[in-house]
DNA sequence: TTAGGGTTAG
C-alpha cells in the first residue's frame, strides 16, 4: 500500500522553507492567511475541514498539489470523518477543473483512498452533467476504488457492462485492473482467462499483468502453480522487471526454499536488475522462517548497503528479531527511520523496543523514540518509559 | 516532482 503520509515531511519542508507558499491571500481583508503547515498542524478535524474548503476555493495551485490532498483525505479516513471528506471533495465539482478528465480522476481516486467507493462511483456518474469527457482512464479510475473497497461484484459488472453502455474501450490497464479482483477474489483461472480475453481484442498484455497473475498463482497454486505464469511471460517474450523475481523468491520462500531464492537473487542481479526493499524483505523473512536471525541481518545490511529505504515490512519482520537478540541500538535506529519516512507500524513492537532500550541502560534513546511516538502528527503512538521502579 | 492526475505486494 501507498504511504499517504511519506510526503508529510516534504509538504513541511516546503511550507516551512518557503513562507511565501501561503496559499489564501486576503480575498476579504478580515480573512486570515491559510499556510499548508498550518493544515499539516491543524489537529481540530472540523477546523481542518474548513480550512482546507477554504484554501482550496481561493487556490487553483493549492487544487493541483496532490500530497496534501492525499495526506489530508487519509488522515481524516484514519479518523473515519467520512462526512469531512464528503464536505471537501464534494465542494471540489463547483470548479471549473471539474471540466479536465484528470481533475475527475483525482476526486475519484481519493474518495477510493478513504474506501468510499459509492462516492467514486457517484462522481463518475456525474462527469457528463459536470461537462467532463469521460474515457477509458477515469473508467479505470472508478475499477480501481472498486477493488480498492473490495466491492468485487460492481467491479466485474462494470467491466461487463460498461464499455458498451459507455462506448469505451477496454486497455491494457483495464484488464490489469479486473485481473487483480480475480486474483483478489481466489478466482486466479479466470484471471488468466482474461489474458486469452484482452488478446483477442488486440491488446497487449504488460509485464504488469503478468507479475499480477505471478502474485496470485505463487499464493493460490503453490509454486508449480507459479511457474506456469512464470513460462508465460518467456513465451510471450514479456521482460521481467525486479517485481516479477521478487514475486518468484517469494514464491520460493513459502515453500521453504530459501536457498533457490537466494540463487535466484543472484539471476536477478545477473540480468543487471536492481533489487529493491521488497527483494531483501523476502530474503529476511525467508531466513527468519528458518531460524537463522544471523543470515536475515546480512540481508539487512545489504538492503541498507544498497540505498533502499527500510519499509514497514521490513520493520515488521526484523525487530522482533532484533529485540529477541538484544540488538536494541539496530532496532532504535530502524525505529527512527520508520518515523523519519512516516509509516505506520505496529504500536506494541514499538513498545517493545522502547522496553529493551531502558533495559540496556539506553535510556536517552527510549526517551527519543517515545517521544517522536507523541510528536508523530499523522498517527500518535502511546509509547510508555518504563519507570525505574519497575526495574528495581 | 510545485504538475500531473488511471495498473501489480507481503
Amino acid at each position: 500500500m501507498s504511504n499517504p503520509c511519506s510526503h508529510l515531511r516534504k509538504i513541511l519542508k516546503t511550507s516551512a522553507a518557503a513562507p511565501t507558499s501561503t496559499l489564501l491571500q486576503s480575498a476579504k481583508p478580515t480573512s486570515i492567511p491559510i499556510s499548508v503547515k498550518e493544515l499539516v498542524e491543524e489537529s481540530n478535524l472540523e477546523e481542518l475541514a474548513k480550512k482546507f474548503k477554504q484554501v482550496a476555493s481561493n487556490s487553483s495551485k493549492f487544487r493541483n498539489r496532490h500530497n496534501i490532498y492525499d495526506f489530508t483525505i487519509s488522515r481524516l479516513a484514519l479518523a473515519k470523518r467520512y462526512n469531512l471528506i464528503e464536505d471537501i471533495l464534494e465542494s471540489h465539482k463547483n470548479f471549473d477543473d471539474i471540466t479536465r478528465e484528470g481533475f475527475a480522476i483525482r476526486l475519484i481516486s481519493l474518495y477510493a483512498r478513504a474506501g468510499m467507493f459509492d462516492h467514486a462511483r457517484k462522481v463518475f456518474d456525474e462527469m457528463p452533467e459536470l461537462k467532463c469527457p469521460r474515457t477509458v482512464k477515469s473508467f479505470n479510475a472508478v475499477l480501481k476504488a472498486g477493488v480498492e473497497a473490495k466491492r468485487f461484484e460492481d467491479v466485474f459488472r462494470l467491466f461487463r457492462e460498461g464499455p458498451a453502455t459507455l462506448s469505451i474501450s477496454c486497455d491494457v490497464l483495464t484488464y490489469n485492473i479486473v485481473i487483480h479482483a480475480f486474483c483478489e477474489t481466489g478466482s486466479v483461472d479466470e484471471g488468466l482467462m482474461m489474458v486469452d480475453e484482452m488478446m483477442e481484442k488486440g491488446v497487449n498484455p504488460s509485464v504488469v499483468t503478468f507479475n499480477t497473475l505471478l502474485d496470485g498463482f505463487y499464493r493460490e497454486k503453490g509454486f508449480e502453480g507459479g511457474e506456469i505464469i512464470w513460462s508465460m511471460m518467456d513465451e510471450l517474450n514479456v521482460v521481467r522487471n525486479t517485481r516479477s523475481y521478487n514475486l518468484k523468491m517469494q514464491g520460493m520462500v513459502n515453500e521453504g526454499e530459501l536457498r533457490n531464492a537466494v540463487a535466484l537473487f543472484e539471476v536477478l542481479e545477473s540480468e543487471g536488475l536492481k533489487p529493491d526493499v521488497s527483494t531483501f524483505n523476502v530474503l529476511m523473512k525467508g531466513c527468519c522462517d528458518q531460524g537463522n536471525v544471523e543470515e536475515a541481518k546480512k540481508w539487512y545490511n545489504a538492503l541498507l548497503e544498497s540505498g533502499a529505504m527500510p519499509n514497514s515490512i521490513t520493520f515488521s519482520t526484523i525487530v522482533p528479531k532484533f529485540c529477541d537478540r538484544g540488538d536494541f541500538d539496530l532496532a532504535f535506529e530502524l525505529c527512527k527511520k520508520m518515523f523519519k519516512r512516516q509509516f505506520v507500524v505496529d504500536e506494541a513492537l514499538l513498545q517493545l523496543v522502547v522496553n529493551g532500550l531502558v533495559k540496556a541502560s539506553l535510556t536517552e534513546e527510549a526517551e527519543e523514540l517515545v517521544k517522536l511516538g507523541k510528536s508523530n502528527s499523522y498517527v500518535q503512538y502511546d509509547l510508555v518509559l518504563p519507570s525505574d521502579n519497575a526495574e528495581n
